[in-house]
DNA sequence: GAATTTCTTCGTGCATCGTCGAAACGTTCC
DNA sequence: GGAACGTTTCGACGATGCACGAAGAAATTC
């Protein structure tokens, strides 16, 4: 008998609404404490070790102990980029008008360590139409523009082992465009934490711009405050 | 509260033995009728029955009524590239030395309407070699011999939107490397079928590379039948 | 029109799984 | 050493879900 690919292994370990909301907090790259993620998943710690034990043993997730404290993360960029073209098929149906991801998630958030949300893709699109990074087919690579621009705003661009891309199109899943991902959007990213462009939101993924990003995204991405802030979110 | 993309609609979807073996026998881009899925997966037709509206509900499939006979498909191309790379991701460890997918199967098989296994994976690497093809980053795109190579060998190269890729690569998971797909890739398993360069299989997904075959495979590819039938398939 | 085929709906066992309280284990701090 | 904290294990309860037999619905064949 032909053994096919187990995707019911994989499948049962996000089967549960519990982890798939520890998955999706893990999803902005960074690592979390079990007790953490059990009041993200609003459960118990008991309830959440054994969801984690789960998603480490389906290979979704590692653990790092430290301490007494036991830090959770997804596994590889390989799991959160299979995981991101799964949240773009999950329909989003069953959202009620009112009970919808909340404005500032859908204005800027992080995702695996990159900028997602409407500043992702907004920033994407300056981006191409500075000659920073072209898009091709469906896929981004650098410009004519690019090492400039990155010179001049002070972002560092990584090394690549050769053949692996600089960057990739990552689709939003409120958005439903294409943002900037891969080692160049976190270069972008940890640039913009550094020069405190931006700030996260205690408790959320979303992000949000200071007073200086107001400024350092209008002056090189083009991007006013009030096209950042428009409420145009439908 | 923030809501998240719900990874365990989809998770769910997947999560039993049985709708996986479905799905992968439905990963080969064909439309399938009840009771074939139900025999595929060694479950009764109302079982079947219950596990394909399952799917559907999650937007996994599409199902068309054609007189008493309902026929399934994957829903869309999109469905099938996120079930490739979770396939992908699906640890092999539990496949015993003995129980894994059987030699004519890693050989060649269609997967969504193009040609995978090591014949894919080899094809690939050919087109490459030849100057049909280029692989930059994580893509594929036509190069200089593209339009001559196949005008040669009465391949219609596919006409596609702008801004969508000709070809892309997809991750084979049995070889664990990338080989062609897209509609590049179809038009191409679709002149090795009206061809007579492969056949079906019956009841599997396996291809079979017929005489005529091995010497096209040959003279376009420079594919000799020694390594094509090679039996160091780990 | 009756028999056949295919698919679906319904109801009922049987197994699995998520959840939490209680308690154990291990580390850190005083 | 003892207290505090984070994590994990165990056991029990309740809910969910898969599977199939039986029966119903819809279309084709003779």
């Amino acid at each position: 008998m032909t053994i096919e690919p187990r995707l019911d292994i994989i499948g049962a370990a996000l089967a549960d609404p519990s982890r798939s909301r520890i998955l999706c907090e893990l999803m902005d790259g960074r690592a979390f404490k079990n007790k953490e993620l059990a009041s993200a998943a609003s459960v118990t710690p008991q309830t959440a070790s054994a969801h984690l034990t789960q998603l480490e043993m389906a290979g979704l997730t590692s653990s790092l102990r430290s301490g007494r404290h036991v830090y959770h993360r997804i596994a590889s960029a390989k799991v959160a980029s299979a995981l991101e073209g799964l949240a773009t098929l999950s329909s989003t149906d069953h959202l009620s008008r009112k009970d919808r991801p909340s404005t500032d998630t859908r204005r800027a958030r992080s995702c695996y360590n990159h900028i997602a949300g409407r500043l992702g893709v907004l920033m994407t699109d300056r981006l191409v139409a500075l000659g920073v990074m072209q898009v091709r087919d469906e896929s981004i690579s650098p410009a004519s523009q690019c090492q400039t621009f990155f010179n001049d705003i002070g972002v560092m661009i990584p090394r690549v082992a050769p053949g692996k891309p600089l960057a990739r199109l990552c689709l939003d899943w409120t958005e439903r465009r294409y943002h900037i991902a891969g080692p160049l959007a976190v270069a972008i990213m940890q640039k913009s934490m550094d020069a405190k462009w931006l700030e996260r939101r205690s408790g959320s993924r979303a992000l949000t711009v200071t007073d200086g990003g107001f400024d350092a995204f209008g002056r090189w991405f083009g991007l006013s405050r009030d096209v950042l802030e428009r409420g145009d979110l439908k």
